[in-house]
DNA sequence: ACCTAGTAGTTGCTTTTGTAACTAACAACA
DNA sequence: TGTTGTTAGTTACAAAAGCAACTACTAGGT
């Protein structure tokens, strides 16, 4: 426990990046995990539907930047859950389009309460000017 | 790509978190896997014993926050390319203390220029009171 | 009509991760 | 000296992710 050379892994900005995503996201997942058995694309391909209506599996993953086995996984699961149906779209049978049942669209709100409430707790603990920054800078940093 | 109930997933901390993560992250992963085939808890091993010197796999997994097991195969993974060795401690020979070779430390040296390139790349698209808000952020935000 | 190229989505196989059970060692105390 | 409980680290098995090959379909020439 001794050596110490110039660089600072707690200062190193990747790093930090995913300590802090992992903690908060593994906290996070929990809840969506015990309520509905979902794993984590799955819930990212349901709020993605909940939050910006129906759309397909390609739009998903340009939107979520998910690989597309990856999210057609997620897709059977849902589709499995009851959660969503797929219908082929008549002018181009290659796509299909996805919307959430009602069973569905219930636990996206369901889950939409958590999220806020979670979000809420997150927050508090810093000043608006603080969240405006970290946002900005969050989204500045996954688009680079 | 119709409906919007009033919850914005760009607003939602954690998924922002994970994106940003994810989007540095697996870019830098790019570097140490094409150099050196490593995986990220392997990198994060290396760093640890190059940043803060020997210690335990257990002490790394307390600092890191990660499973034994996953830094077990880590350790198992680096001592296999010769970047560190493993010396049972002779007052308790539970523990093992691992030590960087002279290879992986120059492994570590590399890839600490790396880092700070890659680190200084991304960090000269914001102000420093944005990188010193950003930082102690995502450090509570790690241990919440 | 046919050939080529490209796209949406799935499937199969390999690598990586997660979980739980295990081994070996120590510690405390009867 | 046992016995019980705890800890560091490994291993075996199951779940999940990554990657490449595949199917089914559309589009644009010729």
């Amino acid at each position: 426990m001794t050596q110490n050379d110039t660089f600072e892994l707690q200062g190193f900005t990747p790093y930090l990046l995913n300590q802090a995503a992992e903690a908060t996201g593994s906290r996070f997942q929990s809840i969506y995990k015990s309520k509905y058995g979902m794993l984590r694309t799955e819930w990212r391909v349901l709020f993605h539907l909940g939050c910006y209506g129906d759309m397909t599996a390609k739009d998903v993953c340009d939107r979520a930047g998910l690989h597309k086995t990856k999210v057609s996984r997620a897709v059977s699961a849902l589709a499995q859950k009851r959660f969503l149906e797929r219908h082929e779209l008549p002018e181009d049978r290659r796509h299909e389009r996805l919307t959430l049942t009602r069973a569905g669209r219930r636990a996206f709100e369901d889950l939409v309460e958590d999220a806020q409430n979670f979000d809420q707790q997150l927050i508090e603990h810093f000043s608006e000017g603080e969240i405006d920054t970290l946002r900005l800078m969050l989204k500045k940093l996954a688009e680079l």
